[in-house]
DNA sequence: ACTCATCAATACCTTTAAAGTATGATCACC
DNA sequence: GGTGATCATACTTTAAAGGTATTGATGAGT
């Protein structure tokens, strides 16, 4: 059985007359006697009964008739689906996120991008940077976001936002009345550090920051995530560096300052990234949205990748 | 698109391999290949990926596998259900029955019917003699139960049993001591006829019978149907004639007693009736059901049609 | 009762498209 | 850098759908 002989079937049925459902099928009336009779004997039922004014269905030809019509809709339904999942607008996409990408950039992409594609079900995946790459290779995400990633082969790294370090403390903290703190003036200071984990990290960074500002710092404590370094700032343990997208965190007792006498490149990056080979059209369209974010993402617009 | 392009895609996406797909479904490898690069074309959707190895799904064709199944499945049921509907196993009979047909014989028809085909749906219509041709010729009902039908070009007539007649009257009637009634003795007792409406009529084959043991019966009261003759009978309005069946009725104060001295053709036919071209294989497992009952019908195994 | 009109069925031919054969291109894997 | 596996392409064969002409059956109208 065709899908064929179901469309010839509705036609004959509807129209009561083989010749005039031949017409409308832009077929002659021939083939159509003969299609109708291969189907009538392939499922070994009578379906018409032939009269010498047409034809009129039988019990069984009338069953048939609305199981035919639901096939078609079936069908029909079907290939709409599956051509809105390959452009992207239907199906589901997995993303990994470390603990505080939550703050700022990523919630407004992942809005962004909800409502421009509501038929894709986004699933989030908290998980730190060794992690989102290995779910990467296994396909358990389609994308990932994290911070200082080291290029892979396999693995495509994108920039979605550079954003300039702030000071986390606590608004005991000596440096709480000035306007603003000048880098070098951390060398007295001690510093809580994150994250800790895969290498390079922030804390990587922020070293590197200080060498080349000429002092070893004092570190107080490493801790695993912002979070729990702004907590510790704000209980007194010492200052913390962090992105700016990190101000979204308002513990109580903590207040943010700019630093000054930084170099350029002392910004961190937040990038997305995902399996270089991939070609779905889900993760096009992700990408898309984020292209169309940029210029409302921290710095992003300014840089180059 | 064809139902053979589902099929060999759930092949090709279940072996993840065109060549290996095409050995089990019989075909050679190339136009198994072109086959999906057709449906992919008519879809507009990518949903293979070739690899060395072989293919995988897209996640647009992993969705269209899901569709592709559920459409086989429901091409599956319904030439199931079609095919049950041809050997009459699923599918609706429509039933015009009289009022008192209700009792003994239909009711155990019916059943046994139901007990062979499950799937039809029985659906009872009570309608009189003339409303039940009706309703045949307009196919509202498939089959039709009555009495004393008179032969019809386009219907066809089917005895079922054929019953004897008895007398039912009151307790208290003169009659209510012996223990069966000689019909000739009715002369002097008034009766009670029924039913009245389209003739020849069970009144006119009582008046027969009377005119032919050679007397004018004394006619108390028409009524239109069985029950209403029995209750007057039951309040002393006289006796009345009822086929054996009627004896189902049981009313309070109503006592049935046999009739003897009778012709042999004293007795009243159950037939069902049914559209003469009628081919429907409900109606053939109903007259098969009917022919299978007629030894535990009344008098019915006795008879030829 | 006979003819005509209508419609489905059959016979036979044409055309389309699916299946087969042979071969080429690509890429992992030794 | 060959070798084997796999998909794609080119070309031929075959099967099946479609077309034309005609027949057969049946009911309506004269």
């Amino acid at each position: 059985m065709d899908l064929r002989h179901l469309r010839y079937f509705i036609a004959v049925a509807e129209e009561q007359n083989i010749g005039r459902a031949a017409t409308r099928l832009h077929i002659s009336q021939p083939p159509l006697t003969r299609q109708i009779q291969q189907l009538e004997e392939e499922l070994g039922v009578r379906l018409l009964k032939r009269t010498p004014r047409g034809v009129e269905l039988t019990q069984a030809g009338a069953l048939f008739l609305d199981e035919a019509r639901n096939i078609r809709a079936v069908v029909e339904q079907a290939t709409e689906r599956t051509q809105r999942a390959g452009q992207g607008k239907l199906g589901r996409l997995d993303v990994g996120i470390f603990g505080t990408a939550i703050l700022d950039a990523i919630p407004k992409l992942l809005l962004a991008f909800r409502r421009s594609y509501p038929e894709v079900k986004i699933v989030l995946h908290t998980m730190n940077k060794g992690e989102q790459i290995e779910a990467l290779r296994q396909r358990r995400i389609t994308v990932g976001f994290n911070r200082m990633l080291a290029p892979l082969p396999d693995i495509t790294t994108r920039l979605v936002a550079n954003e300039r370090l702030l000071l986390a403390m606590s608004h005991t903290s000596p440096l709480a009345a000035q306007e603003s703190v000048a880098f070098p003036a951390l060398r007295d200071h001690p510093l809580v550090l994150f994250p800790t984990g895969a290498r390079p990290n922030f804390i990587d960074k922020v070293m590197t920051l200080c060498h080349e500002a000429g002092f070893e710092p004092i570190v107080s404590q490493e801790v695993s995530d912002a979070i729990t370094g702004v907590a510790l700032a704000a209980g007194g343990f010492g200052v913390c560096l962090v992105p700016e997208s990190t101000t979204s965190l308002a513990l109580p007792g903590v207040i943010y300052k700019p630093l000054t006498d930084l170099p350029h490149h002392a910004q961190v990056d937040l990038s997305c990234i995902y399996r270089s080979d991939d070609q779905s059209p889900i993760l096009e369209a992700f990408l898309g949205t984020i292209e169309q974010m940029r210029s409302t993402l921290p710095s992003g617009a300014a840089l180059t990748e």
